[in-house]
Formats: C-alpha cells, sequence, structure tokens
DNA sequence: ACCGATTCAGTTGTGCACGACTTAATCGCA
DNA sequence: TGCGATTAAGTCGTGCACAACTGAATCGGT
C-alpha cells in the first residue's frame, strides 16, 4: 500500500480529495446544476421540485410533514412554500381542527405540471450514467451514511 | 420483480425515496450538519473548511485554482475568502506580473489551525460508519457520476 | 378549569451558491 | 502598435439552509 492510500484508509488525511464529504458534496451540487435548465422549463428550483416530488406522492400534508420527508426546517420550508403558492402551484390552509397546523395542497395547476416532469428524472439518470446496480449501491450506501450520520 | 423496484430500474418514477439525486442532496447535508459543531470550534463553516484543506494542502494558489478545485465560482469564493481573511487565517494579494490574479496565502494562524483540524476527518468517517471498502466505493462512484454528470 | 410545557409555523440574521453583470488587466493578431 | 477578445476577480440579486427566536395554539396533569 502507498503512503496516500494508507493515510487515507486512516482517515486521517487532511488531502481535499481523499474526503468523502467532498466527492458527496461536490457530487450533489453537480447534479443539481445538471437539473437546472430542465427544471427552469418548468418553474421550479431544485429543493422545489422537491417539494413537488412529495405532494405528487402524497397530496395535502402539513409543513411539518414536509419538513420530515425532505429533512428540512420549517425556517427553510415557509419561504419556499411561500414561493411556490405565489407561482400558483400549491395552497395553504389552517388546519381547522388545529389551528398550529397548515395543510399543503396542490393547486390544478401544480398537479398537472406532474406530467412535465414525467422525463426529468430519467434525463438525470442517463446523465449520470451509472449503471443499475451501481445507482443501487450508491442510493443504498447512501441511505446508510444518512442514517448512520443523523443518529447519536 | 414488484411494480414499485420495476418502475424505479426504468428510472421514470417520480417518488422521492427512488430518487438518487435526492438520498444524495440529504447525504450531503446531513455530513455537513455533523461537521459544524466541530467546524465551529475551529470558527469555520463547512465551506471553509473545505478552502483550507485546499490550502493547507497547496498554499498561495489562486481564487481561479481554488474555484477549479472545489467546483465553485468567484462570485461564491470572494465572499467567502473575505471572511476568512477577515477571521486572519488567509490573506490575499494581487499578483504583481498579473494584476488580474489574486494570490491566496495561509496566515501563520491558518497554518497553525491545521493541527487542531488533525481529528476531524476521522470522527466524521467513525459517524458514517462506513467500511473501509464501502467508503472507497461510494467516493469512487461519486466521482464517477460528477464526472458524467459535469461533461456534455 | 387552570397553567406550565410542548408543538407548529413563521421571522430574522448569517452564510453559501449561482447567474448575470462590471471592471480592470492581459492577450493576440492584423 | 492598436484594439477587439478573453480572462480574472468581484458585485448584485435571488433563493436556499440553518440557528435562534417569536407567537399562537394545544396538550396534560392536577
Amino acid at each position: 500500500m502507498d503512503p496516500d492510500a494508507h493515510r487515507a484508509a486512516e482517515q486521517g488525511s487532511l488531502l481535499l480529495q481523499d474526503q468523502l464529504c467532498f466527492a458527496l458534496y461536490a457530487a450533489s451540487r453537480s447534479v443539481i446544476a445538471r437539473y437546472r435548465p430542465l427544471l427552469e422549463e418548468l418553474g421550479l428550483t431544485y429543493p422545489q421540485y422537491l417539494v413537488m416530488l412529495a405532494l405528487w406522492e402524497q397530496d395535502a400534508v402539513s409543513v411539518r410533514e414536509l419538513g420530515s420527508a425532505l429533512q428540512l426546517e420549517s425556517s427553510t420550508l415557509s419561504p419556499l412554500l411561500k414561493r411556490l403558492e405565489a407561482g400558483g402551484l400549491i395552497e395553504r390552509r389552517r388546519r381547522t381542527d388545529d389551528e398550529r397546523s397548515v395543510v399543503v395542497r396542490l393547486t390544478p395547476a401544480g398537479a398537472d405540471l406532474r406530467d412535465r416532469a414525467r422525463t426529468v428524472p430519467s434525463a438525470i439518470g442517463d446523465a449520470m450514467g451509472l449503471t443499475v446496480e451501481q445507482d443501487a449501491t450508491v442510493k443504498h450506501l447512501l441511505r446508510v451514511l444518512t442514517a448512520n450520520v443523523i443518529r447519536d
């Protein structure tokens, strides 16, 4: 084993290219950048797209439930949802039985956008250029990593 | 193969949890969140930490070279470097032979911070809870993915 | 029924991240 | 040599992301 690989294996390296965290950070930003022109046609930013994905999957959820699904704070979601509402894609209403809670619902325009978004995931999938097995492997390991990192 | 797995394999799914992009986004943010308290002790944010990693590896580089290493625009780096300079960790000086270029150099305080940062990567590595092989696999696949996504 | 603790959404302040643009310096070729 | 094209860093505007906090509503035990 050469010295560099040895240091990296010990996880004590301070070399930028050895860091998994940097590979993660760079990969995430590069994927988001790849999405940008596609989402721009839909009038969405990337986090807004994630919110729409969640709503297309389950409509009429509270801000709290959205935050739980996306792992985002209300301080991030509140202004984002306000922009989606201004864009006419969602509406927000206080729950009558619990006025602390705000339910987010798709408008017809928001629901219709789903069809126009159908081609987006495969376009990105193609650009990533991973095999189905590699895609599954990364996804699995990232989920394990995230679960571990959030714990304790 | 059940219907859900089939849809996912076709990469046409709009389910949030099927999306590699979301796994990537969530993993990156969770890792950064894990770094936060450690870096706070060093007086650094996560992107600032990446810049320091790059400088500890090679000192006296231009803003352009830093941007190339970190894949960040000058519009992101310029204010960030200004804050590092205000914190006394780096200094910036225009190159005399090409006054368009600004060279970033570690101050003694910035160089000294390296020792205090030595324990950070292993602490994060432990929290990730991946085996050495899994770590290497993810890192490799993320680099392939990033290279593919940035191309064409 | 009361009231302290909790929950929920939202506001504020700081720091990225990036597109579009500006300014200044350098390059390259006619 | 002149001058249009290119390059480098920085500014500005928008939109996250998160910590710290606010205010209103609800809960829960007495």
